[in-house]
DNA sequence: AATTTTGTTGATTGACCAGTCAATAAAAAA
DNA sequence: TTTTTTATTGACTGGTCAATCAACAAAATT
């Protein structure tokens, strides 16, 4: 059976098996063999690519975090002003891809993670300082030195309205949440101080 | 040994230190012996008070939205105006007593439960209802049918802020969380649209 | 004085699971 | 052809832990 050159398919197959199963238990109690399962092969072979199980859930993160990253490069690359940009930003992260229940369990989880795991809380950072920046950026020509002011409210907003979403009972709404986030930015461009 | 009338006093040293051990350990893998010893008692008898591990969860959870709730009533008290009442509610929610490391990782944790767990949800419902209801009725005679979504903009940044000073390396900052709503709030209130 | 209620412990049980390992086999290299 | 590398499995081990239980003891009630 052995087929050369499995492991890139191996390791991607597990990583999105990792994020449906967070999603489907609703934490990180979930076993190495359930993810294995899930993505068809052994617990033995999960264990012998990624060495444990911290590791299994690094890398879904890394992944989670790749494709909110492209998703957002991509909407920024199609926008030619800063408030294109800006909204641009804002939009992507509220996207269908990073919208879904089971990225949204898997983000809750990661923050969760976090705060006892060094490379999570990297992870994380490394996130949370590219939102800023990518916003300071993006502002500085339109509210100058206020703009890390605004940028870290609009990050605040952004994470929040995303968690709001994460704990209603009703299916997450990327629209309203990207209308309310638009608003408050709308908002911050008008005032004068 | 045993006295009477020990369990009001055991219900609330295991409430207590089931709050400290999220804190220490950072997750909800905490055994009961941890919370029992940690409450100076053995496993035992923090099952016979509770009878179950998520039960001991859900009364920390009850407890840090009374107190929590608590602080908010104290300071609206205090308040004669609409917009004192709404810099009340702000304020106190990023007090001392709510804004420590151990209640704000209990808080984390209380999310991901909120999603296996129906009363998790619903207390974290009860919590999310009550401040954004709180925030309409002060926010109606100062903005009229506007009050709603700047309520939930309010909320999302209130719990978004909360998060990224949870998850930030520094030591939460609770002046300067304040500081952003209630700028945030300003900007809301400044504006007729 | 006898009985019931309340408080308390720590051992035990039964289940679960992460990580290891020996075994097997196809493919590639020597 | 022999050897090495890569792929794969599932059984096994050692450890952990939630929940239960028998036993003991003080206080309250009868």
């Amino acid at each position: 059976m052995p087929k050369v050159g499995m492991e890139p398919l191996r390791r991607a197959a597990l990583v999105t098996a990792t994020i449906d199963a967070i999603g489907a238990a609703g934490n990180l109690d979930v076993t190495v063999s359930q993810i294995a399962k899930r993505a068809g092969m052994s617990s033995g072979l999960a264990h012998h690519y990624f060495g444990g199980k911290e590791q299994i859930f690094l890398a879904a993160m890394r992944h989670t975090l790749v494709v909110y990253a492209a998703g957002v490069r991509g909407a920024m690359a199609m926008a030619d002003t800063p408030l294109e940009r800006l909204r641009a930003i804002v939009t992507a992260g509220f996207s269908s891809t990073n919208f879904r229940r089971e990225v949204i369990a898997s983000w809750l989880n990661f923050y969760v993670l976090a705060q006892t795991s060094d490379e999570a809380r990297r992870l994380l950072n490394i996130y949370q300082k590219r939102l800023h920046s990518n916003l300071t950026y993006n502002l500085r020509p339109l509210t100058q030195d206020r703009a890390p002011a605004i940028a870290t409210r609009l990050c605040g907003l952004i994470d929040g309205i995303y968690l709001h979403e994460a704990l209603g009972q009703m299916r997450p709404d990327g629209q309203a949440a990207t209308a309310h986030v638009l608003k408050a930015l709308d908002l911050e461009l008008k005032s004068k101080t």
